[in-house]
DNA sequence: ATCTCGCGCTAATGCGTATTAGTTGGGGAC
DNA sequence: GTCCCCAACTAATACGCATTAGCGCGAGAT
C-alpha cells in the first residue's frame, strides 16, 4: 500500500526510534495512516513467536473457576486478579482444558501461550510445580507452598501472625486454656496456623485433631475456654453443638474460624471468624507475576490479615 | 535425541498415520520414549502460527467479568461457559485489556490469539460486530444482536415467546388489562420482550415507557390488574410504592418481572419473574462458537426462559 | 571530479512448528 | 546383474513478525 517494506512497518508499528533505526518523518506519517485506514493489528501469535512476551497471564486452578459450590471462595482472588491485569494491560488465560488429569502439563498443553501462570487451588501438584521450575515457566502460587524441594513463588496470607494476634486477644479477655481444633495438615495453610497457635505462649494450649464429633467431650475434658477452629464450617457445626449441649457460646466456650467460608458448607456471620485478604492476594499475585516474568527471583510474599468481629469471641 | 529429524517427530507427536506418512513402528516408539523421558511439549504458539489453532476461545466482556455489582448476573453464563468449554478441551482467554477504550479492537489487541469470540454485555459495540465480521474472526454474543447490518450469530433467551407465555397465565387468570412498564427499547433484549407483549392478543395492553415514579399513578388511570416490568429491580420499587399506597399485590395488582436481578438492585425471590437459562446460553455459546470456527454458517439460537413462581401474580 | 559519510530504508534471518515434495536404500522381479 | 518400486525418512518451506547487517544514494568535503 505505502510501497514499503514489511521491515520498516514493523518499526513504525512498534514506534522504534533508535540511532540505528531512522524513518523520515513523512515516510513514517504515510505508515501510520495507512495502519489507521486498514486497521491493521500484528498477529500476536507472530509476534509472540519472536518477542517471547504475550501480556497473557495464564490462571490455573486445581477446581472449576466458576464452579457452583465454591464460587464463593475463589470470586474474590478473581477479582483481585481481574482488576490488577486489566490495570497492566494482559489478558487472562484460564485453563480449563485439564478435566481428566487435573494436571498443569499434559499433551497439548496450552502453559506456553502464557508469559506466565497463577496457580489457585488448596492443593497444588508437587511434580507440576517442580517441572514449571524446571521449564522455566514464570508462575506464582496463591496460597503459601513448601512443598517443590526449594521455595515455591507465593502470596499467601500470614496466618501464624494472625492466629498469634487472635491468641493475644483470646488471653486479653482472660482466656487461659484454648483449643486447635483441626488437622494442622498437611496443607501448608493449616499447618501454618497451628505453628502460629502453637508458638503462642502464655497460655494453655491443646491441639485437638480427632474427628470433630468429639471435640464437644474433649472441649469440656479439657476445661477448654475458647477453641480455634480450622474451618469455618465446622465451626458452625461445632456451635450448634455445644448449644445443644447447653454450653453458651460465648459465655462458656468462645468460638473462633481460622478460615472463611469455604462456599460449600453453612456460612453463619455471627461466628468471629480471621478474614483472609483474598482480593489483595490477587491483586499482589499478579504483580509477583509480572515482576518474575521481567526475571525477579523468587518472593514469598505473605498479607496480614484482619478479623470478622462476629460474636462468638467472649470473655471468660 | 533419537537421531531423527523435526520432521519425524512432528509426525509421530501428530499421530499421523496416512499413506503418505509412513514411520517405522520401531522409530515411532522411540520417538514417544522420548517425548515421555522429556516431557516435551510442542510449542503452542509455533503451533498456531502453522496451523490457525488454538483450542483458545476468547470470551469479552464490555463489564468487567468479575465484578462486585454485576457478580451475581454474569456468573450463570461463565458457568456454562466454562463447563463447555472444558469439555471440548478448550481454554478461555478472558480480554480484560481494554480498561479506557472498551472496545475490542485496539493498538495490541490479542483477539487473534483466540480461534473465536464470545461476546458478552448488555450491550455491544456496532462497529466492533462489524470489524469481527470483516476480519472473519468467529464470533458468537450471549444475547441477541441486530446492529451488524446483517444477522448476529447469537444464542439468546426467547423473550417473545416467554412473555406470550406470561400473558396467556395472566388471561387465564382473569387479567384483561395488563401493562408493559419499561422502555421497550433500544437494547434487543427490551425491544424483544416489549414486542412479545404487543404480540400478544385479547387482553387490553398497554405500553407505559414513562418514568418509573408514575407508573403507581398510571396504573390506576388506567385500571391495570396485571403490570410487565422490564428490570426485576424496577418490580421491586413498584411492589413496595403499591403497597405503601394501599394497593395489594397480587390482590388487586399482579407484578410480573421479565429479567433476573441484575446484581445491582435489591433482589425480591418473592416477585414472579422470567428465568434467564443464563448456564445454559453459555453452554450453547462454547457450542456455536465451536460450530462457527468449523466454518459454520451465521446462526441465532433463541433458548426457551422459564418461570420462577414468586408470589406476586394471581387472579383478579 | 572523486571520495566520504551518514541518512533512510530493505534484504535476510530466526522464532518452532506442520506440511509436502523429494531422497535414499534395500528387496523383489525378471 | 539390472531395474523398479516402495517403505521410511528428511530437506525445505511457510506461517507473520522483530531484528540487524548492510545497501544505495545524495550532499558536503577535498
Amino acid at each position: 500500500m505505502t510501497g514499503v517494506s514489511q521491515a520498516t512497518v514493523s518499526l513504525v508499528l512498534n514506534n522504534r526510534t533508535g540511532d540505528d533505526v531512522r524513518i523520515a518523518p513523512e515516510t513514517r506519517q504515510r505508515v501510520l495512516d495507512a495502519i489507521r485506514a486498514t486497521g491493521y493489528v500484528a498477529d500476536p501469535v507472530a509476534r509472540r513467536l519472536v518477542s517471547g512476551r504475550n501480556r497473557i497471564l495464564g490462571v490455573f486452578t486445581y477446581e472449576p473457576v466458576f464452579p457452583a459450590t465454591a464460587a464463593d471462595f475463589y470470586h474474590p482472588f478473581l477479582v483481585g486478579i481481574e482488576q490488577r491485569a486489566e490495570q497492566l494491560g494482559c489478558d487472562l488465560l484460564l485453563f480449563t482444558s485439564h478435566a481428566e488429569s487435573r494436571r498443569i502439563f499434559h499433551a497439548d498443553s496450552r502453559i506456553g501461550i502464557a508469559d506466565g501462570t497463577i496457580l489457585l487451588g488448596r492443593r497444588v501438584d508437587r511434580d507440576d510445580l517442580g517441572r514449571l521450575v524446571g521449564e522455566g515457566h514464570a508462575f506464582v502460587s496463591v496460597g503459601r507452598r513448601d512443598d517443590a524441594g526449594g521455595p515455591v513463588p507465593c502470596v499467601g496470607a500470614d496466618y501464624p501472625a494472625a492466629v498469634a494476634a487472635l491468641l493475644e486477644r483470646a488471653a486479653a479477655l482472660g482466656h487461659t486454656r484454648i483449643g486447635y481444633l483441626g488437622t494442622g495438615g498437611p496443607a501448608e495453610s493449616h499447618a501454618d496456623r497451628l505453628r502460629g497457635f502453637l508458638a503462642g505462649g502464655g497460655a494453655h494450649l491443646v491441639h485437638l485433631p480427632q474427628p470433630s464429633r468429639q471435640w464437644p467431650a474433649a472441649i469440656g475434658r479439657e476445661r477448654l475456654t475458647a477453641v480455634f477452629l480450622e474451618e469455618h464450617a465446622d465451626a458452625v457445626d461445632l456451635v450448634a453443638a455445644l448449644r445443644a449441649d447447653g454450653r453458651e457460646v460465648p459465655g462458656d466456650v468462645s468460638v473462633v474460624a481460622l478460615g472463611e467460608p469455604s462456599g460449600a458448607g453453612p456460612v453463619d456471620e455471627t461466628i468471629t471468624r480471621l478474614r483472609i485478604p483474598r482480593r489483595e492476594m490477587g491483586w499482589q499475585a499478579v504483580d509477583q507475576l509480572t515482576e518474575a516474568i521481567e526475571g525477579g527471583g523468587v518472593v514469598q510474599r505473605l498479607l496480614p490479615c484482619t478479623v470478622h468481629e462476629g460474636a462468638t469471641l467472649g470473655a471468660i
